[in-house]
DNA sequence: GATAAGATTAAAGTTAAGTTTAAGGTCAAG
DNA sequence: CTTGACCTTAAACTTAACTTTAATCTTATC
């Protein structure tokens, strides 16, 4: 059993930040003794690290929230594997996307490189502008449901 | 030209993100008619559509805010240059941090699966949570900067 | 001329994921 | 018995990227 600034040593997270995911209801994981201070068992260590390890793989805190389980042994399996099912395809997702994202960038770089000698900046920049495809998604319809992919690193 | 219902029409994007866009800087190319009303033209919508997909890229509005030309005719070339380079690099980054994420969630996905019919689901977490190599970053010295990564997709 | 659609503004609200602050208890060491 | 490190709480603050609201103006249409 430990306090929460060895806790925070050993996950490398900010004492306010688990005392944060406590109130956020993801971690229950943790009993409080005579004097008020929490404790936390040696397991502590390892949900704190699944949560950042989920975060990072684009679980937000509101979808772990609803996944993890309240004292290690309540896993609900279908939940679970289909949350992490799910979760796969919308990485798939981002990865294409991403993978998209870096085409766009390149082709943008090659026109640029491929400027002609005697073109002016901007003309050049026209060039470059319209050549990308940049036409937009014809909203005409109903706006699809996003999906979550990646967090922001902070 | 075309006042900001249109434009609004033609990106996809709502009206008061346009205005917002140009409160932040982000989008000069506009003026006004004798009764108030933004007007904008039809290259408007091409710089918005490059915003979306620098967004979409993984580019902060302030990353784009000194990256995107007043004019359209002003594109410092080196900086330009670098910041895109820059972004290829850290989407390929990000790519390679999905890749882990993604095996990371197989693994347990595959774990979860290979759980001995005989054994409970709390052994079984156990089990699952401890093969994981989630030990943690030893957050021994400095934090390295993150770098940006990918926006959440609103 | 009334109504409605669409434009304007400033200012306030929203969400996520925390951090910071203020005001205090607890505990080991000297 | 005081100092300093570490713990507690509630509440306020932060940042990004917008949206919403409220109050007003313009323009086109019936």
């Amino acid at each position: 059993m430990m306090k929460i600034g060895e806790l925070a040593e050993r996950t490398g997270l900010a004492a306010s930040r688990i005392r944060f995911y406590e109130r956020m209801g993801l971690l229950q994981l943790v009993e409080r003794q005579a004097n008020g201070y929490r404790m936390y068992p040696p397991e502590a260590v390892l949900v704190l690290n699944l949560i950042k390890s989920a975060q990072d793989a684009g679980f937000s805190l509101d979808e772990l929230r609803t996944l993890m389980p309240p004292d290690l042994s309540q896993w609900e399996h279908d939940t679970l594997d289909q949350a992490l099912r799910d979760k796969v395809r919308s990485i798939e997702a981002l990865q294409a996307q991403l993978e998209q994202s870096k085409k766009t960038i390149l082709d943008i770089l090659a026109q640029i490189e491929a400027k002609p000698e005697d073109m002016s900046c901007a003309s050049n920049a026209q060039r470059v502008l319209s050549s990308l495809g940049l036409e937009g998604d014809a909203p005409i319809t109903a706006k699809q449901s996003p999906g979550k992919t990646a967090r922001r690193k902070a």
